[in-house]
DNA sequence: TATGACATGTAATCTGTTACATGATTAG
DNA sequence: CTAATCATGTAACAGATTACATGTCATA
């Protein structure tokens, strides 16, 4: 009834059905769309990654019945799903995280708001502005040591690494930004 | 002998035993520095790569002898790997490739000048440029039809996805700069 | 009546993760 | 002598990809 954690997949699906629930066709229309095409739209991800959640007790599909009859299973977010996905909101970003799963980041933030309101929104922001003032130093003293070996390809792959995060970093102080502002002008 | 295609680690192995031999443990430190995170340093990764790489005839492994005697053993690159590699570094960049596989697009802008020379580097540059240019304006048309709908997390997680593919293309423009300056002074 | 969109699934295969296991060599 | 580092592997498991399979409904 629980045990294995939850994949990236899981959690965007978790996400979406928390916004509205909706069959797994729907969901992997989402997915196809440009916004989302980080995630696989086929059915042997999809369906198998529903059948998950539900065995954990996370979401519950009925069949729909009425109007068109053509069998559909609606998904719907179970208060223990809703749990899960605020826990992993609420998740600190790491430094290794920023590295290997960057994808996962920017769909805890864009979900954030709706799961936890706008505060928890921004305490995801403060957390990866953290770690990426701590990936960075690094990365530039690395490139320093590494530049003379390297040809001026390699070289400047690792320079447009460095500036991703310096893109991503410049994007977090003016994302904090909005959210003062607003904080301002909605809840004084 | 053949068969099944190599993957994004595969291929990351084979462009740093281009660069010279090694062993196992060597490739597994370069993956835990910072640059290559991304990839797994994990012996349960490499090892069995190695090996798949290898069977496919595209690498080959010998044991060293003489000095330290700890047996290790010291991969090299075969005539087969390096024409592999080569039509790896000719792969066209395709839009499909920039949303869900881009680090391997830079791991082969890295190793191309190596591997197949500057113009094939700026090669594959243009071929990003182009992807970056059908990908673009598609993503922006969504995210203004998306947008009424959105969080403010939401909306401002997909204007990240825009901005972070705005600075890879300014990049591009920079890079080939870079390398159209360095064939007037190399190659006149 | 045939095409395409709706809708759900399964099976084979491959790869990566995690964790364990083993042993040699060097530095303190 | 013992801890750390060098060095290589294996096994169980989870998850994704690809391809196949099936059937309904609307419309041209």
């Amino acid at each position: 009834m629980k045990a294995s954690r939850t994949s990236s997949l899981g959690y965007a699906l978790l996400g979406l059905l928390q916004q509205q629930p909706a069959s797994g066709y729907e969901l992997r229309k989402v997915f196809s769309a440009a916004a989302m095409k980080t995630y696989s739209d086929s059915p042997g991800a999809i369906y198998p990654a529903l059948e998950r959640l539900e065995q954990q007790g996370l979401i519950h599909g009925s069949v729909e019945k009425g109007a068109g009859l053509r069998r559909r299973r609606i998904f719907r977010l179970t208060p223990s799903g809703l749990a899960e996905l605020r826990k992993w909101v609420a998740r600190p970003v790491t430094p290794e995280e920023l590295v290997r799963n960057q994808e996962e980041i920017f769909l805890r933030f864009a979900f954030s708001e709706g799961v936890a309101g706008p505060a928890s929104a921004r305490v995801v922001l403060q957390s990866l502005q953290a770690a990426l003032k701590t990936h960075l130093p690094a990365l530039r003293e690395e490139f320093e040591r590494v530049q003379a070996t390297a040809s001026v390809s390699g070289r400047l792959a690792f320079a447009y690494g460095i500036r991703s995060y310096e893109c991503l970093l410049k994007w977090t102080h003016q994302a904090i930004a909005a959210y003062e502002k607003k904080g301002k002008r909605g809840a004084p």
